[in-house]
Order: structure tokens, then C-alpha cells, then sequence
DNA sequence: TATTAAATGCAACTAAGTTGCGTAAAATAA
DNA sequence: TTATTTTACGCAACTTAGTTGCATTTAATA
């Protein structure tokens, strides 16, 4: 199963044209087993003892990922950035839920942000994201 | 003009029936007299020298704010909170512009967030926020 | 004016993320 | 396969936003 995520995080990779490193497989192999986004601690207690990787490599990692696209970051109410890869979801409209209680996000797949009116003058929108806030499954 | 929203503050504040104080009255008019949602930061620096407040105490007066729905925070990429008042904005559903350059997140009034699906089996929603990403007039 | 409960100020702390720099390890050339 | 070079990694030290505990001050009230 995590072999699986394994391959395709170095084949994912290997696409970039850059560096295949064992820290860069790890973390998004992480990344694509996961349907959530998750932050820079969740990622270390997945990596466990024996496969870590050091703090600032991590985050530099992450920036790696997003850089290249093969991830995304979202900032949520805690001030953590949290990732997730992108295959999941359309590349400019996506939409998140944020538990109020156990600050999860979740990526809500097939809801669509809209917004109804034309930005003010001068405006240039690149991107739109919605977060919908509230109590999840588990929470409520 | 300032002696107007300060006398503004000063009556939400008494309308709480809790303490009227200095700092309280001056943070809440300096958010009043703002058009878009500000950092912690650049309240101090509104502030200035001589009506100075301690760190700590503007952000435990930020918190009362927004607990005390006079405010109303919104976190961003910079990973900080800014808060502007919810006199213009509904209660539920308000939409943000944060510019990708300067940061600067501007409170979009008549722009509404609407999302097509609905929610996950089990999950609430509570309140709905849009964020759209792009350039601002001036960084455009 | 005295009392008291709540807000403030200070110092020290935490947590997330960043920077600089020497070392290790991929990729490429020989 | 080995040597070279470029890039990523690891460490230590730092920054920045926000928090906590506690003694002091102050707004409301009696």
C-alpha cells in the first residue's frame, strides 16, 4: 500500500527534473497517503524515530513541494501551515472545512467556492479559496 | 473624525457592560476608523509613542474584541492574525482579498461566498470564509 | 472615599518557522 | 567505478507572533 505511494512520490519527483531524495520520497509519499491536509509536526510523528529527517530540512521539503507544485500549504486558524498534494482537488477553485474544535482541515473535493460580485478596480484574482468553518464528524 | 469613532467605541464598549478602559476605547476606535482587517503590528504603530499600550495587553484586548464580537480575526499566509470590526461585514458570511505581494488583506463587502455542495455526513457548518488571492491595486 | 474585582504591565516563555554555514550525498563526467 | 560538482542536508543559533504567571494598577460600586 505504502509502496504504492512510495513509487509514485519518486516517479512524481523524478518528473521535476530535480533531485530524488530520500527525505523528498518520504514526505510526499506521507502527503499522498493522506486525503487531509496535514502540518510540519503531523508529518514528523508520521516519519517516526527511525526514517526522521531533520526540523529545517522539513520545512524546506514542504517549500520544495509546494514550489514544484506537487504540493499545496494552507494556512488555518492555529497559524500552522498545513500540506497536502494536490491531486485531490482542481488546481485554482478548492475548498477546505475547519473543525473549530480540533482545528482539522479537511479538503472538501467537490465543493466549489463562488463568489457573486466583481472585485474593486484594479484588482487581479489569481486564486479563490474557501473555508468553511464549524464542528466535524467526529467533534459534533 | 477620530473623536467620532472614538465616542463610537467607547458606547460598544459600554454596551458589553464590561470595563470602559483607555486601551480598549483606543484599539476599538482605531479599528473602527479602519476600512480593512489590520495586524497587531500595525495597531501599535497606529497607536504611536505617547498613547503606547503594552504588547501583551493590546493582544489580550484584541482577543476581548473578537470574544466580545466587536472584532472580528482573520488569520493569513503571513501567519498573523488581523482583525477588523464587523460593523461592515454580515455576521456569517464575508469575503477577503489578500494580496499575494504586500500581504495586505482588504475585507470585500458585497462580494458573498456561496458554496455549491453540501458538507461531509456528520459535519456543521458555522460560518463560511472566502479568501481571494491575488494582486491589489497598488502591486498590480 | 474605600473596597474589590477586573484589567494592565512586566518578565519570562513557547511554538512555528528561518538563516548561515559546513558537511554529506545525488547526479554527471571521466 | 571513481572523481567532480552541484545540490540537499544537518546543526546551531535566531526571529517573530503570540502566551502565561504574577504583582500592580484602575474602573466600577458600595
Amino acid at each position: 500500500m505504502l509502496t504504492n505511494f512510495y513509487e509514485q512520490a519518486e516517479e512524481m519527483i523524478r518528473h521535476t527534473g530535480d533531485r530524488i531524495t530520500r527525505g523528498r520520497v518520504l514526505v510526499l509519499s506521507i502527503l499522498l497517503a493522506e486525503k487531509k491536509a496535514i502540518s510540519h509536526h503531523e508529518i514528523e510523528e508520521k516519519l517516526g524515530d527511525d526514517s526522521a529527517i531533520n526540523r529545517v530540512t522539513l520545512y524546506r521539503i514542504l517549500e520544495w513541494l509546494n514550489k514544484k507544485d506537487l504540493a499545496h500549504k494552507v494556512i488555518s486558524g492555529d497559524r500552522k501551515w498545513r500540506f497536502r498534494t494536490n491531486i485531490y482537488t482542481g488546481l485554482h477553485q478548492h475548498a477546505h472545512f475547519k473543525c473549530s474544535i480540533c482545528a482539522a482541515v479537511t479538503c472538501l473535493t467537490d465543493v466549489k467556492a463562488k463568489y457573486s460580485s466583481p472585485l474593486p478596480p484594479g484588482y487581479q484574482s489569481h486564486e479563490v479559496e474557501l473555508t468553511v468553518k464549524g464542528l466535524c464528524a467526529e467533534c459534533a
